[in-house]
DNA sequence: TGACGATGGTCAGGTCTTCTGACGAAATAG
DNA sequence: CTATTTCGTCAGAAGACCTGACCATCGTCA
């Protein structure tokens, strides 16, 4: 969060434009797919959807958000037909998050959208520094994601 | 954007996470320094000042974001005493962002943080990985960000 | 088994961020 | 010296988030 002054540029900054431009491409093509009316947000909280549905308070809580954010943009979601919400068989108190077809049609562009990006990021760093890249941020992973 | 499925995860969710770690370091830091008056989107705007001043229309490009929204943060950043407005000597349509007294002591506090932080990463990874991933970042933002 | 703290989720209301659209004023090009 | 671009602002609205207050259910422990 501080100026280009050294040269040396600050690690977090420099992981953040990655960051940014995935989400952008994935964003774009959706939009060009026809699936505009999905919001990074969303996108961010429907990406943490597990196979079997997810409860929304662990959405909210891998997502860094408040259960009523969390609840908000599900609202949304559910609303376009992406997702439903089904009783939690376990607790009568929760529900699951679980993605409906609609859902899992976009899931799976983004995956594809994705693997185009990594690949193009491959072939501009070459696959050893890109292997290396990605376990280099792995292990980062454990000293800066509070969820796993 | 996608779910944690086959172990290998999405190249930029593992940039994302310690982008998201440090905001929240730096602005933690912040608060308890007293400066809680400070967001994160002003931050991210606050960033790019540059010795000189800056731009408007300079910090809405390198953020992405609109100039009216950059505007409306710097109106926020200049209420609090963090920056000025000075008029463009070269250019009687703009003005140039300027860092108050104010704003450079937040500037410090952000970067012995951001070094602090960065410390805790090297002494996680080791100082030769950390120097490989400092370096594939940077080659790997010769293609995610369009400004430079 | 029955009170009680912890947990899952919603409702209400508000702030901050960000966008689109339209516009004056100054610079630049032909 | 007009035509176009560029710098910045105003106006209005939508989206993303938060705090605080609540209710229903779960788990526990006397």
């Amino acid at each position: 969060m501080s100026p280009h002054d050294d040269g040396r540029q600050n690690l977090a900054l420099l992981c953040f434009y990655p960051a940014r431009a995935m989400e952008a491409r994935v964003l774009a093509a959706m939009a060009e797919a026809g699936f505009d009316d999905i919001t990074a947000a969303q996108g961010r909280i429907a990406a943490r959807i597990g196979p079997a549905g997810t409860r929304l308070t662990d959405l909210a809580a891998q997502a860094l958000v408040t259960k009523q954010t969390a609840g908000h943009l599900v609202d949304q979601l559910e609303r376009a037909g992406y997702v439903r919400r089904v009783p939690d068989p376990t607790d009568a108190r929760a529900r699951l998050v679980q993605m409906a077809e609609r859902g899992w049609a976009v899931v799976a562009l983004a995956r594809q959208v994705e693997a185009e990006v990594e690949a193009e990021w491959t072939a501009h760093l070459g696959e050893e520094a890109t292997a290396q890249l990605r376990a280099a941020l792995t292990r980062l992973r454990e000293v800066t994601d509070p969820y796993r």
